[in-house]
DNA sequence: AATCCAACGTA
DNA sequence: CGTACGTTGGATTA
C-alpha cells in the first residue's frame, strides 16, 4: 500500500448490528454445548469480516452503547422508553463480542451518557477533517445525516445484516429526494417509533420531503406553519414542540470527548491465540479462518520463529562431563520411538547439546539422569517410561511444563510445546513440514525443544501462585512418577473370560434384536437413534419424549419412563439389546487393548480434567463397568499376573462427603463420621427425626441421593426427578436435610461467594480452577459455572488426596524393596498387584499412607479387598 | 476422512 | 434444572 493512498476508516455501530444480526439467525443454531447463545455474536462477525474484507480499511472500530440511559434520556425521559427490555439470549453477548474484537485487534470503544452513534458521528467528523475516507456501518437511520462526500454509510438492508446498502450523498437524495444533512429534518417531522419520538400525524416521508423543498429548511417551514392548510397543517402546528424535540434528539453529537482519535485505530496485529481461544470457547469453527484471511498478513504478523541455538553434537562421554560442569537448571529432551530413547538433548539459557542413544550413552549418562540434577522437560511421563525400559530412573524431576501449563489454566486444550511456546513466549515453535516427504525446514531437534521448553518454564513460572507450584513440586511431579510405573506394568487381562463372554453376548443381542424385529414386523438398526425415532414415535405411535438437538431422545430413562406411560414390549427388547451390544463394545475395546504380555497398558492423562482428576485412555479403565452382576464378569477379566501371589483392593469410602464434612465443618455431618454409623443411615435418623435403627430403605435411598447431589450442586427439580417424586417432597426434604446440617449450605454458598470474588476456586492443597463466568449475565452459564465452583474444591481436593496416598504408596513399595506394585488408580480406589508373601507389608502400607494422606476433621476411611481378580477384591 | 451427536460406562 | 471424564456407532459434513 502506497502513501498516496486515502486510509479509510471503517466505524461500526456494534450494539445495532449485533441486535439485528441476534434477531436474523435462530438463536438455536446458534448455541455452545454449555448453553451460551452466540447468534448475535456470530452474525455480527460474520457480517463484520466480509466487511472488512470487501473495503480493506486502514483503520477500525466498533463503538458500542454503555447501557439504555444516555444524555438523550436526560432531555426527553420517553426517549426509546417503549423499547422492551432486550432478551436475556442477547444481552450475555455483547460482553463477549467485544472480548472477540479485543482479541482481533479492533478497538471497542464505549462512552458513558452517549450512544454508539454519537461515537460515530464523532470519528467520521474527525476523520474527514484528518483526510480519511470515511465509512460509517450502522443500523439506524440516524447516521444517514454523517454522509457527505467522504463518509458513506453502509445501511443493513431488510434482509439482514449481511446485505449492506451504500448510502452516498447521491443515493440518499435519490431514496428520501433531499440531501444527508436534511434527513433528520425528515425524521422530525416523520418521527420515529423505534425510539419512541412521535412525529406529526399523517405526515410520512413524502410530505415531509415535499415541505422542505417547498420551504427551503425545517425552521422556515415551522415559522410558517400555517400556511399549511388542510388536516395535516392543523396537525404540524398542534405538533411544533414534537418536531424541534426530535430534531433536538435525532441530531448525533459530533464532539464527544474520546480517548481515541482517528489515527489510533490503526489495523492492529490480532492475538491469533487469544482469538483462537475465544472462538473455540464459542465453537466457531468456520469463522476462524474467514477471520484471519480478511484481516490479512498486515493484520495477523506470523508469530516470530524464533532460532534456537545450534545443538552441539557430542559423544556420549563429553556430554556427560559437560553436564557434570552445570550448576543451574538443565532442560532435557528424551527423544523416542518404539517407546524406547533414541537422542538426547540437554538446554541451558545459551547452549544447546546432543547425543544419541545407545548402551554406551546410557553407561556415560546414567549418572546425571539419575541424579538430583533439576530438570525441565516437556510432558515428561513417556520419556520417563521411556528410559525405564533402557533400565534408567530419571531423578531430579523439577519442572513439567505441561503439567504447569495446565495447573495455570486447567481448561485450556494445550496438549504440546507448540503450544505453550505460543501462549506463553509469543514464538512459534519450528516444525517440520509434514507434507514434504524431505522437509525443507527441519523441525527443532530435541535439544531445542529442550531450549524452549526452559524459557517457557520461565514465563510459566513468573504466572505461579507459590500454592500452585507446591502442588506441582510436591503433588504432580511425583504423581507422574507413579504413574510412569503404573502404565508399564499394566494390569493382566484373560483374553479367554473375556472372549468367552462376548460369544455370549453377542447370541444374546442377536436373539433380543430378531424378537424385536418380529414385534416391529420389520428389521431395523436397532443402533441408530435416529432410526428408533421412526420405529417409536411414528410407527408405534408413542408420546414424544424429551427434545434432543437432533430430534427426541430415546436414552435408557426416557424409555423406562415410556415403559411406565405406555408398556411396549419393544421397549424392554431395545434396553436388554442396549445393554447387551454395550458390554460387548466394552470388551471388544478391552481385547484390543491387550498387549503381548497379556496385559492391558493404559495411559493416565495427567492433564485430562478440570478439577485435578486424572482421565485414563487407550483404553479407559477407569470406566470399565460395575454396577450389576452380569457387568461384573468383565471385572473378573482384570486378574492377578503370572508371579504374583494376589490383587488387592483400596478404596476411600465417601471421600467427597468427608471432605464436604471437613471444608464445611458442619457438627452433624462430622458426627456422623465420627460415630462409626452408617452414614446415610445416620443423616436419614436426623432427616426425618427417627432411630437410626428405624431409617427405612427408602429413607437411606432418599438422603443417599442428597448428599450425593449436594455435591454436585443438585436442585429440588434435579432431586425429584431422580427419585422420581413430587419436587414439593424434594424441596421438603431439601429443607429439612439443610435445618440438620445447615453448616453445608452455608459453606456451599459461601465457596461459590469466594469463588466469585477471586475469579477461582482452590482445593485444600492450593490447586486453583478459575471460573470466569461465575459473574456472566448469561442465567444458564453463570449457574452451569455456579455448580461447577461447588463441586470443584471437593472433587479436587478428593484428586489431591489420592494423589498424595498413590505417591507415597508407591514411594514405601520401592524403599522397602518391595514387588508389589501399584496398577490401577480408579478416582477413590487403588487396585494392587502384590507379590507372593507380601500381602502384610502391603495392606499396612496402603491403609496408612491412604488414611493419613490428609489430615482433615473427620477420618478418612479405606476399605480394603483382596482376591484373585478385580471382581473378588471388590467388596 | 473428519467431525458431531446421542448414548452410556465409571467415580 | 447434577460434577468430572472417554468411547462408541451412526449420522452428517467436507
Amino acid at each position: 500500500m502506497s502513501d498516496s493512498v486515502q486510509p479509510t476508516l471503517l466505524v461500526v455501530d456494534g450494539h445495532s448490528l449485533a441486535y439485528r444480526a441476534f434477531f436474523a439467525l435462530p438463536v438455536d443454531n446458534f448455541s455452545t454445548k454449555d448453553g451460551q447463545h452466540t447468534n448475535g455474536i456470530y452474525g455480527f462477525l460474520s457480517m463484520f469480516v466480509n466487511l472488512v474484507k470487501a473495503e480493506r480499511p486502514t483503520h477500525l472500530a466498533v463503538a458500542f452503547d454503555t447501557s439504555r440511559q444516555s444524555f438523550r434520556t436526560r432531555v426527553y425521559e420517553e426517549y426509546k422508553a417503549n423499547r422492551s427490555e432486550s432478551p436475556a439470549e442477547f444481552k450475555g453477548q455483547i460482553p463477549l463480542l467485544q472480548d472477540c474484537l479485543a482479541a482481533m485487534g479492533v478497538p471497542v470503544l464505549t462512552k458513558e451518557d452517549v450512544e454508539a452513534d454519537d461515537i460515530l458521528a464523532t470519528l467520521a467528523t474527525q476523520g474527514v477533517e484528518s483526510g480519511f475516507q470515511v465509512l460509517v456501518c450502522s443500523g439506524d437511520r440516524d447516521t444517514i445525516q454523517l454522509v457527505t462526500d467522504d463518509v458513506t454509510l453502509l445501511y443493513p438492508s431488510v434482509q439482514g445484516v449481511s446485505q449492506l446498502k451504500r448510502y452516498t450523498p447521491d443515493a440518499v437524495v435519490e431514496k428520501y429526494g433531499l440531501p444527508p444533512e436534511n434527513y433528520p429534518d425528515i425524521a422530525a417531522l416523520v418521527g420515529e417509533t423505534s425510539d419512541n419520538l412521535p412525529g406529526v400525524p399523517k405526515v410520512g416521508e413524502k410530505t415531509a420531503v415535499k415541505w422542505l423543498t417547498q420551504f427551503g429548511s425545517l425552521d422556515e417551514l415551522l415559522n410558517r406553519a400555517d400556511e399549511i392548510k388542510g388536516v395535516v397543517g392543523g396537525n404540524l402546528r398542534e405538533h411544533l414542540d414534537d418536531v424541534r424535540r426530535n430534531r433536538q434528539l435525532n441530531a448525533l453529537l459530533r464532539d464527544v470527548e474520546l480517548e481515541l482519535t482517528p489515527q489510533d485505530l490503526a489495523v492492529q496485529p490480532m492475538d491469533t491465540q487469544a482469538v483462537r481461544d475465544i472462538f473455540a470457547r464459542l465453537e466457531f469453527r468456520t469463522l476462524l479462518p474467514r477471520v484471519f484471511d480478511a484481516f490479512g498478513a498486515d493484520a495477523e504478523p506470523p508469530a516470530p520463529e524464533v532460532a534456537a541455538p545450534e545443538p552441539q553434537e557430542t559423544d556420549a562421554a563429553t556430554l556427560a562431563a559437560w553436564l557434570a560442569e552445570q550448576t543451574g537448571e538443565l532442560a532435557l529432551t528424551v527423544a523416542v520411538a518404539g517407546g524406547l530413547p533414541t537422542r538426547v538433548g540437554v538446554a541451558t539459557t545459551d547452549a544447546v547439546r546432543e547425543t544419541a542413544w545407545d548402551e554406551s550413552a546410557r553407561t556415560a549418562l546414567a549418572p546425571w539422569l539419575e541424579g538430583e540434577a533439576p530438570k525441565v522437560m516437556v510432558d515428561a511421563k513417556s520419556q520417563v517410561k521411556a528410559l525405564r525400559r533402557a533400565g534408567v530412573r530419571l531423578g531430579g524431576l523439577a519442572f513439567d511444563v505441561l503439567l504447569a501449563g495446565w495447573l495455570l489454566r486447567p481448561s485450556l486444550p494445550d496438549k504440546n510445546l507448540a503450544d505453550l511456546v505460543d501462549r506463553y513466549l509469543d514464538e512459534k515453535l519450528p516444525e517440520a513440514d509434514p507434507s514434504q516427504l524431505v522437509p525443507e525446514t527441519e523441525g527443532a531437534t530435541p535439544g531445542q525443544l529442550a531450549w524452549f521448553a526452559l524459557r517457557v518454564a520461565a514465563a510459566e513460572r513468573a504466572e505461579l501462585p507459590a500454592s500452585v507450584s507446591a502442588v506441582l513440586t510436591d503433588i504432580e511431579l511425583p504423581t507422574l512418577d507413579a504413574l510412569a510405573d503404573m502404565e508399564l506394568a499394566g494390569v493382566s487381562v484373560s483374553r479367554d473370560k473375556l472372549s468367552g463372554f462376548s460369544g455370549e453376548l453377542a447370541a444374546r443381542a442377536d436373539a433380543i434384536a430378531q424378537d424385536a424385529y418380529a414385534i416391529i414386523g420389520r428389521e431395523v438398526n436397532l443402533g441408530s437413534p435416529k432410526q428408533l425415532q421412526e420405529v417409536l414415535f411414528d410407527q408405534l405411535e408413542l408420546p414424544k419424549t424429551r427434545k434432543t438437538k437432533t430430534g427426541y431422545s430415546t436414552d435408557a430413562a426416557v424409555l423406562a419412563d415410556l415403559q411406565d406411560t405406555n408398556p411396549h414390549p419393544f421397549l424392554g427388547l431395545l434396553l436388554q439389546h442396549r445393554e447387551a451390544t454395550k458390554l460387548r463394545q466394552i470388551i471388544e475395546s478391552l481385547t484390543v487393548g491387550i498387549a503381548d504380555d497379556g496385559r492391558i497398558h493404559t495411559t493416565y492423562v495427567q492433564t485430562g480434567s478440570q478439577t485435578g482428576r486424572l482421565s485414563s485412555t487407550d483404553p479407559n479403565l477407569q470406566n470399565i463397568p460395575i454396577r450389576n452382576e452380569e457387568s461384573r464378569r468383565i471385572r473378573a477379566a482384570f486378574e492377578v499376573g503370572a508371579g504374583y501371589e494376589t490383587l488387592l483392593t483400596a478404596d476411600y469410602s465417601q471421600i467427597e462427603m468427608r471432605i464436604m464434612a471437613h471444608l464445611s465443618g458442619d457438627p452433624g455431618l462430622i458426627e456422623a463420621f465420627n460415630s462409626g454409623e452408617d452414614l446415610h443411615r445416620f443423616v436419614g435418623a436426623r432427616v426425618f427425626g427417627v432411630e437410626p435403627a428405624e431409617v427405612t430403605a427408602p429413607m437411606r435411598t432418599k438422603v443417599k441421593a442428597m448428599s450425593y447431589g449436594l455435591v454436585y450442586g443438585l436442585s429440588a427439580f434435579g432431586l425429584s426427578k431422580q427419585l422420581r417424586i413430587e419436587q414439593s417432597e424434594a424441596k421438603q426434604l431439601m429443607l429439612e436435610y439443610f435445618a440438620r446440617f445447615g453448616a453445608v449450605r452455608d459453606y456451599l454458598r459461601s465457596s461459590v461467594e469466594q469463588a466469585r470474588i477471586d475469579g477461582y476456586t482452590e482445593t485444600i492443597f492450593g490447586r486453583r480452577r478459575p471460573f470466569p463466568d461465575l459473574t456472566s449475565p448469561n442465567r444458564v452459564l453463570r449457574e452451569n459455572a455456579e455448580r461447577a465452583a461447588l463441586n470443584a474444591p471437593i472433587q479436587g481436593s478428593a484428586a489431591d488426596i489420592m494423589k498424595i496416598a498413590l505417591v507415597e504408596i508407591h514411594q514405601d513399595l520401592l524403599d522397602q524393596g518391595l514387588g508389589s506394585r501399584v496398577l490401577l488408580q480408579i478416582h477413590d480406589e487403588l487396585v494392587v498387584e502384590v507379590a507372593t508373601g507380601e500381602w502384610d507389608a502391603v495392606e499396612q502400607i496402603v491403609r496408612t499412607r491412604m488414611g493419613d494422606a490428609a489430615d482433615l476433621s473427620v477420618p478418612l476411611e479405606v476399605q480394603i479387598g483382596r482376591g484373585g481378580d478385580w471382581d473378588e477384591a471388590a467388596h
